[in-house]
DNA sequence: CTGTTAGCGCATTCAG
DNA sequence: CTGAATGCGCTAACAG
């Protein structure tokens, strides 16, 4: 029931080399052929055998995407870009996550998994260490770095610093001074990965408004909705004084949210909130933010990759654009 | 650079079958040069090679997962509970997400993607029509249904109807009787699938409390928020005397809920809201739903599936448990 | 433009 | 318990 590549040679009266050429759309085979080929082909339902190819050829058609998490708006998000782009140039997505286990770090990256398994790897959102990029580089095929990548290699991401300046102009412009930053910290998060370079805006955006930095104002964070709740309730606590709170990505915006509900704060009316990311859920809680296309970095991630797999060059960095989305969370500071 | 079996054979002074067999935990290898294998392998940096060892036996250890999209809430945590489950076991997880294209229906399942580079296929959250599910079997290797499934196949759902009638108690209790339910609709939601089930549930549910069925209460859609905000607004419009409102889903809830704020009416003072799944974002919007988990039911379908590999029998259809989340959105209705 | 010939690296008989 | 031999199905030289 499954035919093999000598039962096409077969039916259509030629080698099995020819029926591999005709099949792949190679040069050097006549149209006459080419056709009588493919009728064959299809006349037997025959579908090649992805292994043998492998084998043979040294390539596997199939790119490894490695993400700590795909149900988080960004990871799934640019999965799905990769997913779609890859696999309408006729390749595979082999799904790597790598969630944090709790405490102990994230899992090791096993350098066994990956090898010789895919032709290249897409790395989404996860700023590796020095250690997990030897592993990586040890394999011996194309890594692409989508959201954050070490400098040097190919990656694609948003100009982070420039959207940071984007949300702390919007709140400046209404009359914000004390402004809070949400951020995400931790040893993986180097001065590379983006929690850096949106602070970097901030503090560049606050000087340049002629605002003294307050590092106080810094709330630490991983990126996550709860850390963020908990350490906001705590800041609009102690420090009333603030008017504006920028996350750096929705999801902590939502948490910062939820703490200025529970603090029976008004939004925006004695305090604004913006985020970074436009992620699904920020139109639901009318949330403003600084918007970015996910999956279309997966999906030239993806292009990308696939560029480099035939030898290409490729540019070193893709910066993707960002639009502010203003929505109901933002406004003047209250009258003091 | 890339140490092959023969290599840690010589290394180990055995034969390249020893070598595959100890490395497989095969039985029929002494301890001893068990050892010396592991040893030489690991010293050599060993890594087998999947196209090869696929190409031989016939197996690929990779299974595929079919799913219409991965952001979506179930869809993405399913895929994720299924990613982790089978890598822990040793297999790889290939993606193919057949979105919806804009109006033309869903992207046809091609035979030719799967066949013969997948050992099982996961399908998740996506009511098959028959000739996809016989594209499927053509492939000869097992299926198992996550979330909705065909009747006699293998699948890990909830209890749809049971999930239904927890919400529509829980709102009839309260005292509700003007209740509508916004479902999805459409040829491709068969009566063995969650809004067809669920709507079972609702209907019972309303018997049993005496309450007559109103079928102009049941709003088509098609699990998307976007489309249930538009509907809700109108029902809101015309249907002012419905006082609590039953989404399948959180995502359609949320639709509702952007509808009663765009309205004018307070929930739940004006309006109870309930839905179904216990997504991420509902308590964010402190949405009262009825939770499922649905990671754990990716794993559990793994686990089925790596069950079937090894020709074990296993049962046809696994029922998870719900659970009721009482939150923000639901209370008495309004006394008129 | 097409056919012949070797492998790709491993799993699996079958002997011993 | 272990080894030698065979072939999985295809691609890639090399000839013609």
């Amino acid at each position: 029931m499954n035919a093999a590549i000598d039962d096409v040679a077969r039916a259509a009266g030629v080698s099995t080399a020819t029926v591999s050429r005709a099949l792949r759309h190679l040069p050097g085979v006549s149209e006459a052929t080419r056709a009588r080929v493919l009728e064959a082909a299809r006349g037997l339902g025959y579908a090649p055998s992805a292994s043998a190819s492998s084998l043979a050829s040294g390539r596997t058609h199939t790119i490894g995407v490695l993400t700590p998490w795909i149900r988080r708006w960004f990871h799934g998000s640019v999965t799905e870009g990769i997913e779609r782009a890859l696999r309408a140039e006729g390749f595979d997505a082999l799904l790597y996550s790598f969630e944090r286990a709790d405490g102990a770090g994230r899992n090791r990256l096993d350098p066994f998994v990956l090898r010789r398994r895919v032709d290249g790897v897409l790395v989404v959102g996860m700023p590796l260490d020095t250690d997990e990029q030897e592993v990586l580089d040890g394999l011996g095929v194309p890594v692409v770095f989508i959201g954050t990548g070490p400098p040097g290699r190919v990656t694609v991401t948003i100009d982070d610093d420039g959207a940071a300046r984007l949300a702390m102009a919007h709140l400046l412009g209404l009359g914000h001074r004390r402004i809070a930053l949400v951020t995400a910290t931790g040893e993986d998060q180097p001065d590379w990965a983006p929690p850096a370079l949106r602070q970097r805006g901030y503090e560049a955006a606050l000087a340049e408004a002629g605002v003294a930095f307050d590092p106080t104002l810094v709330i630490p964070g991983d990126y996550a909705r709860a850390g963020a709740r908990e350490r906001m309730a705590e800041l609009l606590r102690t420090r009333p004084e603030v008017t504006a709170v920028f996350a750096i990505s929705d999801d902590m915006a939502f948490g910062v949210l939820q703490a200025a509900r529970d603090a029976g704060r008004r939004v925006p009316e004695d305090l604004s909130v913006i985020g970074i990311d436009g992620h699904d859920m920020s139109d639901l809680v009318n949330l403003t933010t600084v918007g970015q296309d996910a999956a279309e970095q997966g999906a030239a991630a993806a292009a990308l990759m696939l560029e480099m797999l035939t030898g290409g060059p490729v540019a070193e960095e893709a910066v993707y654009p960002v639009e502010l989305l203003v929505r109901g969370t933002t406004g003047p500071p209250p009258r003091s």
